[in-house]
DNA sequence: GGACAAAAGCAAATAATTTGCGTTAGTGGA
DNA sequence: TCCACTAACGCAAATTATTTGCTTTTGTCC
């Protein structure tokens, strides 16, 4: 009588994880989170609330995984020229998406259940995409920074700001990139 | 009809504020936190539930309540030696403190809900305690980081690993120390 | 096809939350 | 000192969420 962690893909059981998850973006986007309740997220997805219970525990854990999921990202940092430019666009973007209200909920959403493990599957897309970049570095030929600096410099401090203070400007973003990025002294 | 936010010391409401806190403490220090609820809360603080649903909301807010009152230091940084001491010996009991279960969790609380109020006083903690150490670096005459550089590269990589990763090393904070602080090669 | 097990549905029981209304206890003015 | 005032508390009924035992469905593997 346990769930089972990746549900077969188009058996019932991954049909109903897809209708909960579903109905719970489609409720965050269009009321209030605080009157967000697994009998609301039950009837929307045409569920009995005991089957969101069984399965997830509480609407903290569903709304982390919910949220885990929403912050993989869809592909690879786009290409703009050197590895240097395309880790500037997708650090600022990264920013961005974080400060952003939505961000910010999500982010909180994963931090607040006991178990790491979502906290641990959304560090490691972060650092996912910038070994990605780190790869690029390589085959051009640049300079780049390792992803224990970038994650410890560059990704911890916005983060920070995103969870304890205020919003990171874009300002701020570059100046941690160009303070990472060894022999960079071109910009601001 | 609403509640102030610093209650008159001595007052009926500041010591229902302290019977509820202490019975919290009490709770999370002896029993599961998933079986602190409100009502038990309650019954130990020898209050109505009512009380606490119309002063905090609901456990979340409370929990996050107690955790920040919980997060302030205690004093200054103890005296060492050399400001670059006195850092190095605060900050690794400030990661051993936030690393450990109740740390995590106390952060986690904080962090867990929409209103940031209580984020920035863990936040506004941590600057204070770091300004008190550039003090007596100035003081002595030390060259010493500013406050931003430790905000951006001490404290954040290590909540970093502290929110999404395993625990930070105290290599791992000597490093970051020894990275900060400038003209400083004396250390691993 | 039939046996098996994982996961869903249903409904009753329990527990938490909300709310209206009455009461108490500090506060400030006469 | 007493009185009026009001923020905050207590009580209890109403509502809503959560848990749980049991049944039924559905997909999988012989």
């Amino acid at each position: 009588m346990g769930y089972r962690e990746n549900p077969r893909p188009g058996g019932r059981s991954a049909r109903v994880q897809a209708a909960v998850h579903q109905s719970v973006r489609d409720m965050l986007s269009t009321m209030d989170r605080a009157d967000v309740t697994i009998p609301l997220i039950a009837q929307r997805a045409n569920v009995t609330p005991s089957t969101i219970y069984r399965r997830w525990g509480d609407l903290q854990e569903l709304l982390a995984d919910v949220a885990a999921s929403r912050l993989q990202p869809d592909g690879a940092p786009a290409k703009i020229g050197s590895a240097r430019d395309d880790l500037e666009a997708w650090v600022e973007q990264y920013a961005d998406e974080m400060a952003s209200g939505v961000g910010r909920e999500m982010i909180r959403d994963v931090l607040s259940i006991a178990d790491t493990t979502n906290a641990e599957r959304c560090s490691g897309y972060t650092q996912h995409q910038l070994c990605v970049l780190i790869a690029r570095a390589e085959e051009y030929g640049e300079a780049f920074p390792t992803l224990a600096e970038l994650m410890d410099h560059v990704i911890s401090p916005i983060m920070y700001r995103v969870l304890f203070d205020q919003a990171p400007s874009a300002d701020y973003v570059r100046e941690l990139i160009a303070r990472a990025v060894p022999g960079d002294t071109s910009r601001t």
